[in-house]
DNA sequence: AGACCAGGTTTCCCCATGGATACCGAGGAC
DNA sequence: GTCCTCGGTATCCATGGGGAAACCTGGTCT
């Protein structure tokens, strides 16, 4: 974790997008958005998600500043999970990345299919 | 690879913003932004690639059409790798992500900190 | 007392990513 | 001929992220 000589886009940058962007924080991230959640209701929300990972996703965001955890001392205790306000100014990028993804993705699975038709006819008769 | 059920930002986003946002993507990126690069331009460009990770991130990137691969048939060959028209687009977005990440790194190293040290104190006076 | 839910932690395991290293064929440079 | 560079490919190995599943500490219900 030394900063030595860093290049363009510097490996702090891309560690902090590795802990944003992770496999589940978007939909953890566009979850709460909506609405605090409990840990089960994000369960629900997010089927494929396991518990463990679930877990680790909201640690690394509460970690991060973007989500907060909130004990509620109702009756048995609750956890409610919320968005902070630095997690709010992290929405438009994110849009941002999704919309250009939508927008492109066409294009996208076009490149990939003529990629993929390219390398087997070069296998072919390579 | 089946599209079953999909929830909310869908694998498929997911999938195209690992091939695309992974980690060396960026900084390969950002320097066929500026002008075209040979493979070993490209090395020298990002020493801390490996021959193994560059050609990886390359071909991934020429799949999904972002970069072009084109062999130069001067006297000894030469392989150019240059950005697409696809790639250039992906540009504004990678900047507003990394503009967020620039902008609020230091409340997010706050957090990280004050995080850290709720932890700590929670492993002692717990 | 037994069953059940919330909110995890822990353990085990698999496999994909990535680094390091070696090799390789073609084409100059000496 | 010998060495170097270019543009890779092939191989080995370590690390780590993520899934599955068990366990656990409350608290409620009945």
């Amino acid at each position: 974790m030394d900063t030595e000589d860093e290049f363009l886009i510097g490996p702090t940058h891309r560690e902090l997008l590795d802990q944003v962007l992770d496999k589940w924080s978007l939909s953890v991230l566009s979850e709460l958005c909506e609405r605090p959640c409990r840990f089960n209701e994000l369960r629900r929300a997010i089927p494929q998600v396991t518990q463990k990972s679930l877990t680790a996703t909201l640690r690394r965001l509460e970690r991060n500043g973007v989500v907060e955890r909130e004990v509620v001392s109702t009756r048995p205790v609750a956890i409610r999970y919320r968005i902070t306000p630095l997690g709010k100014t992290l929405r438009p990028p994110i849009d941002v990345l999704l919309a250009w993804a939508s927008a492109n993705m066409p294009a996208i699975t076009r490149a990939r299919d003529a990629f993929d038709l390219r390398e087997e006819e070069s296998r072919m008769g390579g």
